[in-house]
DNA sequence: GGCTAGCACTCGGTAACCTTGAGTGCCAGA
DNA sequence: TCTGGCACTCAAGGTTACCGAGTGCTAGCC
């Protein structure tokens, strides 16, 4: 374990290289006058703390670096969420006021916001398993004679959405009638117990409620499960200076299966930050990334997270992660459209 | 005017700068063979293309490279799109084969084929004034006590989806009878020729029916209007070398009413390839865009096009926006999920 | 015993300099 | 009108030297 003028330097260490990106010397720290201490003793901690594996050297006349091992150490004695700055608890504020609509879009533009919060990428991953709100109205309606679409409200608002290729032409009466039926089935439950299907005795009218109910219950898999949306990808350009980094990175957040694979293994660790190497993708060796997961109705429902590079700066990047996931699961869960902040802005002590 | 063995030349020069992205020397063009020439000649040709602002010397000892004025004539100089290759045909029929679904999800997903097809970045915005399909399907959905959804489906299969809040408390009965009210107002009409409301005398289901009416047709310029998918971002990453470039073009990327402006500037100017400069955007002089409108039944609703660096294959993009624009217009049209893609593929005759 | 001042040492970064070679411009001759 | 030849230019790459930031270590101080 770390002595407290160890920890001390440490975390003085990754704050300046997180502000910086230099190396960051001995001189530096003593000069902040929190130890009242010489260049030299600092020296002398440092060595101990680089063989330790907190700090590394890039070359023997460089200041140090804080390796993996020291982030996670300054991670893990951060005080919990710092407060949002005002300016910042506005833009959610305002954002969570102003947007309703439809899940995809919700989820889109939370994404732009997260990344506007921090500065850095921000990826949301649509629910896994869509909500398991109750349905609410359920309609068949024919497009042309061999496609219906199946259009289904749910009890938060969301309106989902099957088209139903036929092999045989139906007609208008039997849409509507197996309309009805489907609904009977279906409206009032939850996607995951449908009612039963009451028979007419027309097979093609049975055949299509049938095949409406299942489109909407198979569906849980299917089309937007696990989509992602990633926002300021551009802002990646910004955080690196090696050009090769910049377009491995944004590479990488063009291919939904492996961010959606990334942040639910950091999820599944009980993990809110990986830092550096610790979530294994190699190419982001040189990011960071924090996590929550939103909740819809009291289910976990998916994930919103920051990518950044790994001097990033956590304290804000937790905080604007745990505050717009706690946003969100409120503005998708039934009812929700809270207002209230005050929990979450009052909820550090400083540090 | 330029001679034929300038034409050629030029041509030759901007053809070898797209693909090395290097300076063209004379000797290079000499040795191609197609004009039998020794690189002196050339180089007295190349200085009269440069005096003529075709060609700019970077330094006394370097090869030339086009000017925009050169790529300009390379462009008008071409024979029309180049055919796809057969791989890329394909990508495009399985593409609008298996993507049928939300107009949102629609182009959004077309973005991502359009910069797979070209390498470079594509950018689709959507029907500014969106789908004036006729309405099939309108249902009001109550929520909450104070929340109803107005749900329409248009006859592209398009779902329009509306909140209605309400100041005061409405029975669901009376949530059914003013959805049965603006249903028979509204379906079988266009949205922007609504049939008049059949009044039922209850103040409150009048006014909800109107309100839901309302809202459809005032939503033509609201919500997604003019809302813009970029896809392939990453891939100007790759199309540059200097960060500084990367970052600019990756931030106007972001910024969705400069690209919606650009698109539209282009298209206004009857243009379909806007070279460097000529776009007026001062931070992408170094890029070029390929545009082509889309259209919805017959009008045209949206724009889809290709940014890439000026050196980029603009046969390849003309091709590939061309055949994208046209499969997507008739992906959106009613009854469209055409498949053939002959009449575009033998359209070139060779250049 | 812990802290510090002092000093030698290391090594990346920058500038100055040179060399190389790709490519041009121009001229004289076929 | 074209071409071979030649002098000229200039970016790129390599070498050398120097500077200075920062360290490690040791001897002395509190």
């Amino acid at each position: 374990m770390l002595d407290e003028r160890k920890a001390t330097i440490l975390r003085a260490v990754v704050e300046s290289h997180i502000r910086t990106a230099q190396p960051v010397s001995s001189s530096f720290i003593a000069q902040l006058g929190d130890l009242g201490v010489s260049p030299a003793t600092v020296r002398n901690e440092m060595a101990v703390l680089e063989q330790d594996g907190y700090l590394f050297q890039p070359h023997a006349s460089a200041g140090r670096v804080p390796t993996d091992k020291g982030y996670r150490f300054f991670v893990d004695s951060l005080s919990g969420p710092a407060p949002l700055a005002a300016a910042q608890s506005e833009l959610v504020r305002l954002f969570f006021a102003r947007t309703h609509g439809e899940l995809e879009r919700m989820l889109a533009e939370t994404s732009g916001l997260l990344s506007r919060l921090t500065d850095y990428a921000a990826v949301v991953v649509a629910p896994s398993a869509p909500e398991p709100g109750r349905v609410r109205s359920l309609q068949l309606v024919k497009l042309s004679t061999h496609l219906v679409l199946v259009v289904a409200v749910l009890g938060n608002g969301a309106v989902e959405r099957r088209p139903l290729e036929l092999s045989a032409e139906v007609s208008d009466a039997q849409v509507d009638r197996a309309g009805a039926s489907a609904a009977v089935s279906l409206v009032g439950a939850t996607l995951d117990k449908p009612g039963a299907l009451t028979l007419s005795g027309d097979l093609a009218v049975d055949a299509l409620a049938g095949a409406a109910v299942q489109a909407l219950l198979t569906t849980e898999q299917a089309p937007g499960a696990g989509q992602v949306w990633v926002g300021g990808a551009a802002r990646m350009a910004v955080a690196f200076e090696a050009v090769g980094t910049i377009r491995t990175v944004l590479g990488i957040l063009e291919e939904q299966y492996v961010l959606v694979t990334l942040l639910k293994d950091v999820l599944d660790r009980g993990l809110t930050v990986a830092i550096g190497a610790e979530h294994g993708i190699l190419p982001l060796a040189d990011c960071s990334v924090v996590v929550a997961p939103y909740e819809v109705d009291g289910e976990r429902a998916g994930t919103v997270g920051v990518l950044g590079p790994t001097r990033m700066h956590y304290d804000q990047a937790l905080a604007a992660v745990a505050v717009v996931s706690k946003k969100l699961s409120r503005a998708l869960s039934e009812g929700g459209d809270g207002d209230d902040l005050g929990d979450l802005e009052k909820s550090s002590t400083g540090g």
